[in-house]
DNA sequence: AACAAGTTCAACCGCGTCATA
DNA sequence: CTATGACGCGGTTGAACTTGT
């Protein structure tokens, strides 16, 4: 229905994010939360528009925001999430946590959907319709969405990301090819992240996708001092919302849906055969 | 070293949905 | 019940960066 006046156009900056009005939002965020997004720059006293703030911090700043190469299981798990859910990046980005639906999206269009297409030409050729509905570049239509309107951001541990320059990061880079020495750096779990208890709230989430313990670490292993107060409550329903989705969309489950399920949890167990993964 | 072509990704845009007056 | 405001989402864009010649 009625759709906001996106921002008065007047007078507002647009275009990268100067570390200062970072700072600012950060900051701001920090004291006094984002309850309101259109009201929060002007608070702040940033000449952004409540949209911008608001993607700014989910895409960028959010301290639990994992930055850096995706792991082989990540785009694995893209790969079989887009199956199951189409374009639903942020129904994606849910049962990943610390990656963000606008950061998956773009891998999938950059890197996971050129490296899908031979395979689905050949599996298309293989198995000649057996499947008429289950195809990997299956479309669906936006789904109507149900219930909740939380955000659909996971709630983890707070970490610290340096507040990124506009610049591109060192660390956001391409993604696959470097899979096998990210395996080593994250070799190791962060003490400062209770893996399993964040994630497992997030019910099926965890359950559905048995990452090894380093898969989550990454993100984890950012210091935690500046955002141990950051008040996150906006995000403490994620994960409730998360089953929600989830079971909404398991809801309306047909056959094809279920056939998928089991594609995956059957790669994710052949995952664990790989003699690299 | 310089340029062109290709790739990546942060940010913007517009629409759908929900809450509420 | 309807209109309006606000939020969240997916699609798209374009500048920055990388790679190839």
């Amino acid at each position: 229905m009625g759709r906001a006046p996106c921002c008065e156009k007047m007078g507002l900056k647009r275009g990268p994010w100067t570390p200062e009005e970072d700072k600012i939002l950060v900051a701001h965020i920090q004291s006094f939360g984002h309850s309101n997004w259109r009201a929060l720059p002007k608070q702040a006293g940033l000449l952004r528009c409540g949209k911008s703030c608001r993607l700014r911090w989910i895409n960028y700043l959010r301290p639990d925001i994992k930055r850096g190469n995706f792991s082989k299981e990540e785009e694995d798990a893209i790969i079989t999430l887009h199956e199951q859910l189409g374009n639903r990046w942020s129904a994606i980005a849910a049962r990943l946590p610390g990656r963000t639906d606008n950061e998956i999206k773009n891998v999938w269009h950059t890197h996971l959907k050129k490296r899908l297409e031979p395979t689905t030409k050949q599996l298309e050729q293989e198995q000649h319709g057996a499947h008429a509905g289950g195809g990997a570049a299956r479309k669906r239509s936006r789904p109507k969405r149900a219930g909740a309107r939380k955000t659909t951001t996971a709630a983890v541990a707070p970490a610290t990301t340096a507040p990124a320059s506009p610049e591109r990061s060192a660390a956001s880079s391409s993604v696959t090819e470097s899979t096998e020495q990210e395996q080593g750096n994250t070799g190791t779990s962060s003490p400062g992240f209770p893996k399993e208890e964040s994630f497992t709230s997030s019910s099926e989430a965890a359950e559905e996708f048995q990452f090894d313990d380093t898969f989550w670490s990454e993100t984890l292993s950012m210091p935690l001092d500046s955002f141990d107060d950051v008040p996150m409550e906006p995000c403490s329903g994620a994960f409730g919302d998360v089953a929600a989705s989830s079971s909404s969309s398991s809801v309306g489950a047909d056959a094809d849906l279920d056939y998928w399920l089991g594609v995956f949890m059957k790669s994710g167990d052949a995952h664990q055969q790989l003699p690299q993964v």
